[in-house]
DNA sequence: AGCACGCCGACT
DNA sequence: GTCGGCGTGCTC
């Protein structure tokens, strides 16, 4: 008797173990199947996991049969079952968490279908053609319609345009049948083109030649440090192209694909119907269609966002992290995983190459490449490309310290050197991007009496104002209220506004710059469906002539006309309370700086700062990687931050303050008491403490929590374990939840 | 998770 | 006398 180990598809401890089926005669299952099966009173879904041939010890009389396959061939590959398992043990998820990330959410309850359209075919053939022509003869649409059909099947609205009656009488006569065919929803291309291939650079030939004998091979794990400019993409087009010609086929993960709407073009001009295209702002139609033109292996090149690692691409020859060092490459949900070590796993169970890349590589990935300092993810082997294409200079950067502006009288958000810079662009006729990392006009509002900042109701957070709709904003839950005529803490009427974001760089542009058109890029003006592609659209086209945006404008556009990136307010990024602030200013100075000169005009960047002296800062401005890392890393080293230790945390959240203390307590307590009982253990912690979280409020819940700060050294420690599984406890009042070297601490 | 089975209060 | 509250226990 045949039967089936299955995965029910419910979400829950309770039922998260294997299920056995008996196979029903006559239906041939594989592994990774989606099947239909009765459960307690009712059907559920759910995937097959192997195949034996018989019951196990499962009782008889609980031995119950599968209904039938919900597809004709198995929906997750054996590769990502093998992959889904690992992540299942690595993540601490259920199976069904894991199987679930192999397929596009609305696969599940059937929410998707295969989308058809009506198409038109001619029957008649012969006489019976001859007698229709002859038919048709003072009927000249119906004459038409059977010479187009004549042709080939064509579509039945195309038909219908010529004539519907005429369509109609042909199908009434039976000469021409209706029939629904299969139709692909393809997502709409951008407007970027590849640009015409061009010589490789001795840069690009060198990391090619180490690349390409690896992926014949079936192996490597690189890192790619290249400068902006240097041609990465085109390294990849090589790659990936290389795998197609030995049969292959390969992943390229970029940080968000509306961010990115260039590599996007670039691979579907130079790949045509070869790539398929996989992020979250597709509609559930397209998300499904270009997973199925992968799973039949019509698309072999998936250029995608976090999940597209988990893409049904059969015998892979390569997976590309493109702009590595990016936070979206974590899922900040549960399952959470990161991509890049997804990746690695992936391109190890199928003998891949693994190729990370970027400008300013993360400080994890680069002193991975170093032979001296060991990691538990093994080595990279470093790949550079420190020139420009075609010989092309680096930009200029020049720091500008703004408080000599400010003793000087100058209280605009552009210094002097800004001002004149942009004025000289303008007048060349060339087009400037002004980035600044916070949205909305003001970063905060304070009374002059008292001096305290309006905040939240909700959160522990300072509202932002918003000057388009004229309202005070939370950037964490929403919340909306319009400006205090007095302040609420004092009554004091002197409120004041501080800070800028891009709606008040995009006023003082106005200002300074009458009549020059520009565009605002950030979270709150690319809401629409297509809202990036269009601004981006109108910039590349040159109706704008300064781009001012978050950093969505910093990564991976290619503007020949930008010759002058002003970089506002270094330090909003540079002084958040995170150990990584740093490192991110670094990476954020250094992308946004090189979107100039990218053409044959050199560029030019003018970095505003409170901190002119600040390392970070300064390695940026001069485009120097290694100084930074060399920097940062010792700092790293002697304030023991991660990578020389692994930070986690459990976070408690509740409506009650008290309840939310008393549980961040008792968990250190009992965490406490696991850890002295092992001495082993007790040294490998540096920090353990329950305290209030960084960001005390949010959404109306009192936030607590238990941090600590381990040692890196060693296996996983048996902590996150016990952390774990406090976690998954039933604690009173309050929701508990673990966080691994967390993407961000408030 | 859902849905049965199961044992105690107010309604046609 | 039944309809229905949600407690506990199971689902191959």
């Amino acid at each position: 008797m045949t039967c089936c180990e299955v995965i029910v598809e419910i979400a829950h401890e309770n039922v998260g173990h294997v299920f056995t089926y008996r196979v029903p005669d006559g239906l041939s299952l594989l592994p990774g199947t989606r099947v239909l099966a009765p459960f307690g009173s009712r059907t559920v879904e759910g995937y097959v996991l192997r195949l034996k041939d018989g019951p196990g010890d499962v009782p008889p009389e609980k031995l119950r049969t599968i209904l039938r396959a919900l597809d004709s061939y198995p929906a997750i590959l054996p590769a990502l079952m093998d992959l889904a398992a690992w992540l299942c043990e690595k993540a601490h998820c259920l199976p069904v968490e894991a199987l679930r990330l192999m397929l596009p959410a609305q696969m599940r309850g059937e929410r998707v279908r295969v989308k058809t359209a009506q198409w038109a075919h001619l029957t008649a053939q012969g006489e019976a053609l001859e007698q229709a022509l002859a038919a048709a003869r003072r009927a000249p649409r119906r004459a038409e319609i059977l010479r187009r059909l004549a042709q080939g099947d064509q579509p039945a609205a195309q038909m219908r345009a010529l004539g519907a009656g005429a369509l109609q009488t042909l199908c009434r006569q039976g000469v021409v049948t209706l029939y629904a065919r299969e139709t692909l929803r393809r997502p709409a291309a951008s407007g970027f083109q590849a640009a015409p291939e061009a010589p490789l650079t001795d840069d690009q030939c060198r990391v090619l030649e180490e690349i390409l004998p690896a992926m014949a091979r079936g192996e490597g794990r690189f890192l790619l440090s290249g400068v902006t400019g240097s041609g990465k993409t085109e390294v990849y087009i090589r790659a990936v192209r290389a795998a197609l010609a030995d049969g292959k086929g390969a992943i390229v993960l970029v940080p968000e694909i509306a961010l990115t709407p260039q590599m996007v073009g670039w691979f579907r001009s130079r790949f045509g119907q070869d790539a398929a295209v996989l992020h979250s702002r597709l509609s559930a139609g397209e998300r499904y269609d270009e997973w199925r033109r992968i799973r039949r292996g019509d698309a072999r090149v998936v250029v995608g966002a976090r999940s597209a690692v988990f893409a049904p691409v059969e015998r892979l020859g390569i997976i590309i992290v493109d702009e590595e060092h990016e936070q979206t490459y974590l899922n900040d949900h549960h399952p959470r995983y990161d991509a890049r070590e997804v990746a690695q796993r992936r391109c190890e169970q199928e003998h891949a190459t693994l190729l990370l890349a970027s400008a300013t590589p993360s400080l994890k990935s680069f002193s991975r490449t170093m032979p001296h300092l060991r990691s538990s993810l093994g080595p990279l082997t470093l790949l550079e490309m420190p020139r420009r294409v075609l010989g092309r200079p680096m930009p200029r950067v020049e720091i500008v310290d703004m408080r000599q502006e400010l003793a000087r009288g100058n209280r605009t958000v552009f210094s002097r050197a800004l001002d004149q810079a942009l004025r000289e662009c303008l007048a060349r006729g060339e087009q400037a991007m002004l980035f600044i990392n916070r949205r909305g006009y003001s970063t905060f509002v304070s009374c002059r009496a008292c001096g305290q900042a309006v905040k939240c109701p909700h959160c522990d957070i300072s509202l932002t104002y918003h000057r388009a709709e004229d309202m005070l904003r939370c950037h964490y839950c929403g919340h909306e209220q319009p400006p205090p005529r007095a302040c609420p803490a004092c009554g004091s009427p002197s409120i004041k506004y501080f800070g800028a974001g891009t709606q008040k760089v995009e006023e003082a542009l106005r200002q300074r710059f009458a009549g020059v058109p520009s565009v605002r890029m950030d979270v709150d003006t690319t809401q629409g469906k297509d809202a990036h592609a269009k601004l981006l659209d109108t910039f590349r086209r040159g109706e704008a002539r300064v781009l001012i945006g978050t950093q969505m404008i910093a990564k991976g556009l290619d503007f020949p006309h930008v010759t002058l990136v002003g970089v506002v307010a270094a330090d909003t990024t540079l002084n958040l309370p995170d150990y990584r602030s740093p490192e991110r200013a670094f990476s954020l100075i250094v992308q946004v700086a090189g979107r100039a000169g990218r053409a044959d005009t050199p560029g030019r960047v003018i970095v505003q700062t409170y901190d002119p002296d600040h390392y970070a800062v300064r390695a940026a401005a001069r485009q120097d990687y290694r100084a930074f890392f060399e920097t940062e890393f010792d700092r790293r080293r002697r304030g023991l931050y991660p990578p020389f230790t692994r930070l986690a945390r459990l976070l408690v959240e509740s409506a009650d303050a008290g309840a939310a203390q008393r549980t961040a307590e008792a968990l250190a307590e009992a965490l406490g008491a696991f850890v002295s009982g092992d001495p082993a253990l007790s040294r490998q912690v540096v920090q353990m403490r329950a305290m209030e979280a960084p960001v005390k409020r949010l959404r109306g819940r009192a936030r607590w929590q238990v941090f600590i700060k381990l040692y890196a050294r060693g296996p996983t420690p048996a902590i996150l374990e016990k952390m774990d599984e406090l976690a998954a406890r039933e604690w009173r009042g309050a929701a508990v939840c673990l966080e691994v070297d967390p993407a961000n601490m408030a």
